[in-house]
DNA sequence: TCTCAGATTAACT
DNA sequence: GTTAATCTGAGAC
């Protein structure tokens, strides 16, 4: 399983996102491998109203000023972690918001991890997936382009499906901006896309 | 199958 | 004090 390089991610989220479609998600946890095949994405960046980093370098969204390639993870709503990989260019802050995986390997951890047992509940959603792979804030700043505790490794071509452009989930503002991309007709992303 | 409100914390006004 | 890159169970239909 081989991690996607450091300049994969030193482009613009908008064009980052979609080539994460199809990519694989990899979680080590003590000695076992939880793998999903990441199906939907949604890009953040400096200048879009509706980044945390819009508003500038604050404690919380420091990952995503620094290096391209690592993880972004926050805590939202007071329960659900959330979990972006960072992508941007040399000025700006950005990253990439993982919202759904269809699991590969390592499924009977996340149904414990979850207490869920049907495959599309599992990680069709930013909170479940880090509850079904273990991922909360000991994880910040993890470097992901490196064969760790958590990296994302390059998908097979069978697993680079069709990539459809909608708008984001949860947001108020910049709604028109179609930044959520999904993986066409998969049954694993958190809601069905909307025009 | 769909809609609604509760849970619970951090960031910002 | 209010809102937020959310999820879930309850109750309606």
């Amino acid at each position: 399983m081989q991690p996607l390089p450091r300049a994969f991610y030193e482009r613009h989220p908008a064009l980052v996102a979609p080539d994460l479609i199809g990519q694989l998600l990899v979680r080590r946890l003590d000695d076992e491998l939880l793998v999903g095949r990441i199906v939907e994405v949604e890009a953040y960046s400096s200048e879009d109203p509706a980044s945390h980093s819009f508003n500038g370098l604050t404690e919380r969204n420091r990952a995503m000023f620094g290096l391209p390639g690592h993880a972004y993870i926050y805590f939202s709503y007071g329960m659900h972690h959330c979990m972006n990989v960072t992508a941007r260019l040399d000025t700006e802050a950005g990253g990439v918001l993982i919202r759904a995986l269809e699991p590969l390997r390592g499924i009977d951890t996340m149904r414990r991890l979850r207490g869920r047992e049907r495959a599309t509940e599992l990680a069709s959603g930013p909170g479940k997936l880090a509850q079904a792979l273990a991922i909360d804030k000991t994880l910040y700043g993890v470097d992901i382009t490196e064969t760790g505790v958590l990296f994302v490794a390059e998908g097979d071509e069978e697993g680079r499906p069709t990539v459809a452009a909608t708008p984001r989930i949860g947001i108020s503002k910049a709604i028109d901006l179609r930044w959520r991309f999904v993986a066409a007709g998969s049954r694993f992303i958190s809601c069905p896309p909307r025009s």
